[in-house]
DNA sequence: ACTGGCACTCTGATTATGAGAGTGCTAAGA
DNA sequence: TCTTAGCACTCTCATAATCAGAGTGCCAGT
């Protein structure tokens, strides 16, 4: 059965209260801070049927009314009804333009996530571009020593990663300079997939005709763009702002914040977290057990994503207590996305006039 | 006026065991864990006399005695004299030889800062070589976009920086790899300093004679080591174990957990702290208020240095409570230095053996 | 110089108490 | 039928009270 009218507003008032103050919410608070012209006894009526429904839950007999998940559920599925429940999330909604172009995505998603905690005052985490999906710019390789090379793979949009090799054979840095040369030539401007699907047709082509140069270009770019994914991780992870995190009554209980803190210092976890959501668009927003990790301390993520023209490049987002003041964060996270994203637009067509001189 | 044997034993003796414990030690428990041969009333006198000296304090009136920072001091420093109260280091010492060469230094370090947190269960520091005194082994230079270049150096010791900057005048990839063959010419194997000098002299040199290749490669090779220090921050910090901090009943007040937490998302205070006491040989302890950064957080620091040759390069360290495990951390601290060092020498061989065979 | 004994003090845990907040229920009113 | 006022009940949280335990300092005796 869904929800009146009247208990849809008495359930956001009663999650709103609770976000704000941390307190368990009664009748009364209620009818002093939303006159809505009836008693508190009526409301109680409607916090029992509430709760019998699962949205609202009592931490001991006595007490007020607290939110369960699906309580948060309905209240950020029904935020933008009454615009006078969220009055206060403008503040924040400029703070996203602050963040300005930088020399790599890879400064620019630090800055980002600075930025985030800095202003939400939660957890923030962002994720770099998965180096498999963005398009090749340039590959320099460079001697360290006998045959051990490193290979600086830049992408279009200013990702740096470096990758590490043993070659068979011994290399000079001048070999070295021709091969990525050559590389460079053939590959430039595609994706990995691209560049796997070329390659094979290639390393069929050559089979039998040898041309050491080119054997030697196609041997690397197989080092490079195939075995393993480049420098180990894939996946580079910005988090800022755990110690917020101590300030909050919701994770006063020792276990849980040390379960947080130790999970924080797994960056893994955090990346199979976020990446596990990659490809839905725009803003969403899981609550608590809705995962299980979020479930089991006590947490909730509004993730959205920066792209590139119409391909996702990685996540921005926040992580915090249940108890997350929404109305002020789903905002944050969208603008920031919608930002980093028009950043490295532009920085894009930069890059595209450019070339054009050039 | 120096201590006289007993008192001293029984100073080294209730550190001890308040380090072990966290409680305040009684004159009791000292007659009935070490057995001296002498009752509670005569160990009462004696830390009567020691507290008077400063050595020890009662938290309140009647409890038992805690060590003082200086108590600690002279704890540290005599360490080593009675052994019987050290017998458990041992199972540490080992530990460190489980690193092993990676590709680059960055990554030895990453390893070094995980296994030392792991192993002490405190909260690891280390910090990378300072890219200013490390010699240069190669440039590379990468053409990001019309006029923006990025510079890749690479370290003897495998330490690996990114800088950018703009050109006045568009370079080709080509133009720039032939500039990187002259300057790896002119300047591999010196350090900054030398480079410095060097280039200086050589400016001098041909400031009326035009030649436009020599031109471009001192200008480059000025702003790649000249201006400003390369990537920005000089020194990187790898920090791990911070959520372990969380175990310590030392830590149990919420302020001055969170203050800690917050310092150590601040890395440049941490890299500050350590680099202050770079320079002196051998592993040095830092005892609560010997330092403001620690006695603001009732901390002490471990440290000791990685050098290649007779040159320092960085620095290894544990931080924790002052209530710190020093017999146990002092030998792990050292023995992971010197692994560190070990490693580094030996890839330093590597290198020129394979350069002389080259 | 050391020790046993003793009075004294302070903490920390446990228990008791009471105000406050909130509920559910019932019966009366619109 | 829905709403409301009133009331008894329950539970928490803060404060106070009590008490065992641990430790000290000091004194007198060995």
């Amino acid at each position: 059965m869904p929800l009146d009218d009247r208990s849809t507003y008495v359930l956001k008032a009663i999650v709103f209260s609770y976000i704000k103050t941390a307190f368990p919410v009664g009748s009364q608070s209620i009818t002093r801070s939303f006159d809505m012209g009836v008693s508190p006894a009526t409301i109680r009526n409607i916090m029992a049927d509430l709760e019998a429904q699962g949205f609202l839950m009592q931490p001991h007999p006595s007490a007020g009314r607290i939110p369960t998940e699906k309580g948060y559920r309905f209240y950020v599925d029904h935020l933008f009804q009454h615009a006078g429940l969220l009055n206060d999330r403008d503040e924040m909604l400029g703070q996203a333009e602050h963040l300005v172009q930088r020399e790599t995505i890879q400064a620019l998603l630090q800055d980002t996530s600075k930025l985030l905690s800095g202003v939400s005052q939660y957890l923030a985490v962002v994720t770099a571009p998965k180096f498999s999906s963005t398009r090749i710019k340039q590959v320099e390789f460079v001697r360290l020593r006998k045959s051990s090379v490193m290979a600086v793979c830049i992408s279009q949009d200013g990702f740096i990663q470096n990758k590490f090799f043993e070659v068979p054979e011994d290399l000079s840095q001048k070999d070295l300079n021709k091969i990525a040369d050559t590389l460079n030539g053939l590959y430039s401007g595609l994706t990995l997939q691209e560049i796997r699907q070329k390659l094979l047709k290639q390393m069929q082509k050559m089979k039998d005709l040898y041309d050491h140069l080119l054997h030697e270009v196609l041997e690397l770019t197989r080092r490079t763009f195939i075995d393993g994914s480049p420098g180990g991780v894939d996946a580079e992870l910005y988090m800022d702002g755990a110690s917020h995190m101590l300030d909050l009554p919701d994770f006063a209980d020792f276990r849980v914040m040390k379960g947080l803190l130790s999970a924080f210092e797994e960056k893994e976890v955090i990346v199979q977290l976020l990446d596990k959501y990659i490809g839905t668009e725009g803003v969403q927003v899981y609550i608590g057990s809705e995962n299980p990790f979020l479930g089991d301390h006590h947490c909730s993520l509004v993730v959205s994503h920066y792209k590139r023209g119409d391909q996702i490049l990685g996540t921005v987002g926040i992580l915090g207590p249940t108890r997350m003041e929404y109305s002020k964060i789903i905002p944050l996270v969208d603008s920031t996305a919608k930002k980093v994203s028009r950043l490295l637009e532009e920085s894009s067509m930069e890059e595209k006039s450019s070339l054009g001189e050039n």
